[in-house]
Parts: C-alpha cells; sequence; structure tokens
DNA sequence: GTTCATGCAAATCGTTTGCACAATG
DNA sequence: CATTGTGCAAACGATTTGCATGAAC
C-alpha cells in the first residue's frame, strides 16, 4: 500500500465468481470471446469488455492464468501449476501435458548464455487424440 | 500445380531483396515496423502494408521465419535452423540460445499423452546480457 | 499483355478505455 | 457516500485487404 500510488479493493462480483467457476470448470483453455458466450447463459446482457476486464483482475488476483498461444487469441486456464502444453494443428485444440517441468534446463541455460534464467514455457505441436 | 486452385509465380522485387537482405544481416529478430523503418532508408516511399506482404512471402518461400512472443508483435529471423529463444523481461530483446534442440522431447511427449507430436518450442524468459 | 508488386486508404480483429449509471461495502 | 462493477460505444494497435497504378516477365 505504502508503495503503490492507487490502491485497488475489488469488490465482489457474482458475475465474476461466475467466470472464475467457468475457467475453473473447464480444461479446454477458453478465450475471452468464448467464456462470453458461456457467460452469456447467466447474464444475458453482460458485455465482453466486462469479461476482459474481468479476467484481467482474476490475473492479477492469481486465480487463472493467460495462456498465449501461436496464432490464437488470448486464453485462460485455471490450473496454477506450472506445465506444458501442446497444440493440435488440426483443430486447434490445447491440451496440458502430463510431463514433469525440468527445472534444470533454466540453469543450463544461464551456464551456456551468459544470461539470468527465470522460467522457461514449452509448447508441442502437433495432432490432438482426436485428430491423430 | 495441379492441386492448386491458384498457382502464384513470385516475380523478383528488389524491395524485397533489400528486405531479405536486412533480416539475413541481423540477429535482433525484427518486427514489420523496425523493417519498415529500416527499409525507408533505401526506399523513402515504401509503406507498410508492402512490407508485411513481403514477409509474407518470405515466410512462404521458406527465405525467413516468423517468430511469436509472448506480449509482442510478429518478429522475423533468418536462421532457418531449430534452435530456442530468451525473451529478456527487462528490455524485451530476444536472444538465440545455442542449445542443442532436443528431439527426444517429442517422442517422450507423444507416449505420455497419446498425440501425435511434430515438435516444439521452447522460450526462456529472464534477463539478458546487458541487462543482468 | 498478363500477372505480380506497390502505395494508399479503408477494413478487420482482438483488446482496451471513457463515460454514465448501477451495485457493493 | 466513496469506490468499484457494468454496459455501451468509441478508441486502439497490429495486421490485412481493395483498388488503381506501375514494374516484371
Amino acid at each position: 500500500m505504502l508503495y503503490s500510488y492507487h490502491h485497488v479493493n475489488y469488490k465482489r462480483s457474482s458475475l465474476r465468481d461466475n467466470l472464475l467457476a467457468i475457467v475453473q470448470g473447464t480444461n479446454t483453455h477458453p478465450t475471452a470471446q468464448e467464456l462470453y458466450e458461456l457467460l452469456r447463459n447467466h447474464y444475458p446482457g453482460v458485455g465482453l469488455a466486462t469479461v476482459y476486464r474481468n479476467l484481467k483482475i482474476l490475473v492479477e488476483q492469481g486465480f487463472i492464468v493467460k495462456v498465449e498461444i501461436k496464432g490464437s487469441s488470448e486464453r485462460f486456464e485455471a490450473r496454477l501449476d506450472r506445465h506444458y502444453h501442446l497444440i493440435c494443428e488440426s483443430c486447434g485444440s490445447i491440451s496440458d501435458i502430463p510431463l514433469q517441468v525440468d527445472q534444470d534446463l533454466d540453469s543450463r541455460v544461464e551456464e551456456v548464455t551468459g544470461c539470468r534464467v527465470i522460467k522457461h514455457e514449452i509448447q508441442f505441436f502437433g495432432l490432438c487424440k482426436n485428430c491423430r
């Protein structure tokens, strides 16, 4: 509080609670547009801008994570543990990879490059179970 | 030719040759905007749309590669061998990582997931030599 | 003389912002 | 009541497209 010029005390909103529940209830890494359409079932008058604003807040609060995928819009997920993704080049779906994140990789890159490495992300490209 | 509805025979253009030379002559992974500004030294009247169109053609021809980086515009590079990237979280620069690409990883993910894996990409996040 | 390349302006797509009003604490 | 949440429309940045003209083959 001392160091933040403008402190925000978020108020509760059932719309945001609901949005969070939707993201937590899926593993499909939905886009803002998709979440907007789902949310309209409960909140018919909701605007897309409100969805974007609430997604940003939920990310800031640490409840969800934004996933940026080559050639696609922003996507969101509620899995907070680090993991890798596979993008299906046929249907565009995104799956979580049940593979241990290789912590060693970062130190190896530090040694080789002389850069400071904080983390890494891996995207696999291929065909998902349905499309292969 | 038989299977493409509309076949395109690209014509030579000194502007495009020049654009390619610029990308080949740097390892900074420039954006279209940056290339546009560089190209204007030789072609003062060039339009940004022309740069985008020619970059697309050069990618299609396999002379350059489009690099998509979290939170940044499209970037381009002329290194055609597979390699990993480090994004500096301080200055935003992108460096190539002199690390062997792990081909094994793809087959391991195939085994674990049951998906078909064609390739993977890794982005490291941290601080480049200058910023650390 | 076709077909491709170019410049310009307008269109598009995904995302953000400003504003007036409603809801929360 | 002070502050945040919401809907709507407008703004925005990056990229693409349409069209008329110029260059390449």
